[in-house]
DNA sequence: AATGAGGACGGTGATTGGCTAAGAA
DNA sequence: TTCTTAGCCAATCACCGTCCTCATT
């Protein structure tokens, strides 16, 4: 079918689009506008989405590589000091390419 | 037969498939077989856009699908670009090698009509 | 780093009547690891792009559901069903997804609930290829 | 009668950052 | 070559699915 020319919201002239989503398309920004307006939608992103889990995170042990650690059983026992065993990263990638 | 079908669930959770929906509070209600749907079709969506960026990177030959892959796998599907074109981020420089060719000014093909009526109203005579 | 505007804050409530993230968009995981499943072994993603490909998924939820919704309207009917749905699909040109649609809609109802999920099921595996063809014939 | 919205509840997988190889430049 | 960055790991806990009641068709 024809296409058609929408008026750019962000860009400077008129771009052309399917005929068939011209509508849709008119109806999804009035939407979003709508949206914006009334939930005041965020625009940006936060570098995290839950305090709880970024301090789990950050206090969660580590191995010598930085990753993520199993929790060991000086862990389990929590009284204990202990020394991480695990979590280092196993060797090198070694030789696994075919 | 000791085996039972496990049922199976969608890669997506369906309960944010609807929340996402009903964002937009000109929908009222949803039916199973739609959100059903929805939720799947989402699915395929989002392995049309993985596999055609990642054709993208490989002709530019890197290894990390990056937004600019994305952007030119979207530029590549019609229907895509079209209802996209207000979420894909413009790129920073763009390089505006417009050389102000008149005859290459027109780039509606046939079948394509302009649009200047945001304001007045959200009806435009589709019929050519 | 560019920090962002707003402040982490505290969780699960944002100043006023915003909408969180996580509830604008699709598990950040899920996507990452759909996306994964049709790279080369070794291929990576970048943030960017994931971030974005989540946001397009969202748009595409909200654009389908919208035209479908616009017609329930108009037919005076307050459920969107999944007829509404598949028209929507082919009236936006994602007439593809049809055929991929209907096979998942019967094995869902088949079993109360069936889906491709895992991998090992391959009734989907080229659906994706469905609209990767090329642009649709503009008749 | 059939079916969707909304709420309560229990189980569970998404969320999450430091280090470094892998890639981009 | 140097510099940027995405993957890697797994434990908590916010969220998803299920079941319920009540409202709508």
């Amino acid at each position: 079918h024809s296409r058609m020319p929408l008026p750019p919201e962000v860009a400077q002239e008129p771009v052309y689009v399917n005929a068939k989503q011209y509508q849709a398309i008119l109806r999804r920004r009035q939407a979003r506008a709508k949206a914006e307006l009334e939930m005041k939608l965020i625009k940006s992103r936060k570098p995290y989405l839950h305090e709880s889990r970024h301090q789990h995170a950050m206090r969660r042990p580590r191995g010598i590589g930085g990753r993520f650690a199993k929790k060991t059983n000086t862990e389990a026992s929590q009284k204990k000091d202990g020394e991480k065993s695990n979590g280092c990263r196993t060797q090198s990638p070694a030789s696994s390419s075919s | 037969m000791a085996e039972e079908e496990e049922t199976i669930r969608p890669e997506f959770p369906i309960t944010r498939v609807k929340k996402i929906m009903k964002l937009d509070k000109d929908i009222n209600k949803i039916n199973s077989d739609a959100l059903h749907l929805i939720t799947y079709s989402t699915e395929l969506f989002l392995r049309f856009l993985a596999e055609k960026s990642s054709v993208v990177a490989a002709e530019k030959k890197r290894k990390t699908v990056n937004l600019d892959h994305l952007r030119i796998a979207v530029k590549r599907h019609q229907p895509t670009r079209d209802f996209l074109l207000d979420s894909l981020p413009l790129p920073s420089p763009q390089p505006v090698r417009v050389t102000k060719t008149a005859s290459e000014k027109k780039p509606p093909p046939v079948g394509t009509r302009r649009i200047d009526a945001f304001f007045s109203k959200g009806k435009a005579k589709v019929g050519e | 780093m560019a920090d962002t505007p707003s402040s982490p804050g505290v969780d699960g409530g944002e100043s006023g009547g915003s909408v969180r993230e996580q509830d604008r968009y699709l598990p950040i995981a899920n996507i990452s690891r759909i996306m994964k499943k049709v790279l080369p072994p070794n291929g990576k993603i970048g943030k960017d792009a994931k971030d974005t490909v989540q946001e397009c998924v969202s748009e595409f939820i909200s654009f389908i559901t919208s035209e479908a919704s616009d017609k329930c309207q108009k037919e005076k009917r307050k459920t969107v069903n999944g007829e509404d749905l598949l028209w929507a699909m082919s009236t936006l040109g994602f007439e593809a997804y049809l055929e991929p649609l209907k096979l998942y809609l019967a094995r869902y109802r088949e079993g109360d609930n069936k889906g491709s999920g895992k991998s090992g099921d391959g009734f989907n595996r080229d659906a994706a290829a469905g609209v990767s063809g090329e642009d649709l014939p503009v008749v």
